[in-house]
DNA sequence: GGCTTCTCCGACCTCCGTAGTAGGATTAGG
DNA sequence: CCTAATCCTACTACGGAGGTCGGAGAAGCC
């Protein structure tokens, strides 16, 4: 269960845009140069932030790219969905939670519901909360050595288990 | 950010025997059946259940397999890493949260940390909390049309965002 | 004892997405 | 007009997912 280097080269893009002051659009040489990732494929994939709305862009020289929003505006969910694409744990699942129905593709063969639905379901809810609980600016904080605590801010019931 | 069908295959192989009354063991031969699911691939799946303690096998004639514990026992972060290995989003991903440390591999060019580790942890975290809440009892009788709610039995303070 | 029915095990295969490259077209400063 | 940048499409290599095959042990049953 993994996500692509997709996302972990967007964010970290979106971190190092997040650092700039935002005056300037910042080139995508420097940040590859400044992350040490390939400028081609960073391209590609800036092209998905960009069509997303989370950065826009100026081309010619001195060119580069720029964040629409400050990034406490930026939650981690919106990244990580324009850069993977909808984030669900299992191909079969399709998104259809607005209407209460749980259904899967292999619906219901001898009457009995696709089981693991349920399981990936709960899970993708994990995921999801805990992307759009997280800022970019949160991001930027920590990567800059400050100690941000990995639990985000709200209070959980839970004890870690 | 998919699972493979491993976890797939390996949970609703799992409801497939909590299904079951334990009494006997069940031949991967029904449960692939009842399925629709190869029975070759099925054999490499259970194994990693039976190497990870969550099953027990029977050899021979009207031999099969058998929950080693209740269903109500048998959470699904034990079986989701059985099946899949380490629960990591990233491959870079190391668990070295015990002594508080966040470290990456690619630690620290110039300076600042890895910023997207502060993320991957807390989806990793939300993962393993989705799994662990949820247990084989409560996907055998979701499986069997009961209306199980999606939301687990904790309450949560938060409003699904 | 010899079937049959199972689990077990390792080697093998195919396909597709990820990750990355190559090469150019377009736009804008200086 | 040259250079620095975004943009865009096509191409490639590699690894893992997903599955198959063939056979070797184990245990029940006649």
């Amino acid at each position: 269960m993994i996500f692509t280097t997709k996302a972990e080269y967007g964010v970290r893009l979106l971190v190092e845009l997040g650092r700039q002051d935002g005056a300037r659009p910042v080139s995508l040489k420097a940040i590859a140069e400044a992350e040490g990732l390939p400028l081609a494929y960073l391209e590609r994939i800036v092209a998905l932030l960009k069509k997303a709305g989370l950065v826009e862009s100026t081309r010619g020289a001195h060119g580069g790219y720029r964040l629409t929003r400050p990034p406490s505006e930026i939650h981690m969910d919106e990244a990580v969905i324009a850069l993977e694409g909808a984030v669900a744990p299992m191909s079969c699942f399709v998104d259809d939670s607005q209407d209460g129905r749980v259904l899967c593709s292999h619906v219901a063969d001898d009457g009995h519901l696709c089981a693991t639905k349920l399981l990936w379901t709960r899970v993708q809810g994990g995921v999801h909360r805990a992307l759009a609980q997280t800022t970019l600016s949160e991001l930027v904080a920590f990567s800059t050595s400050a100690q941000t605590p990995i639990e985000p801010q709200r209070p959980t019931l839970q004890g870690a288990a």
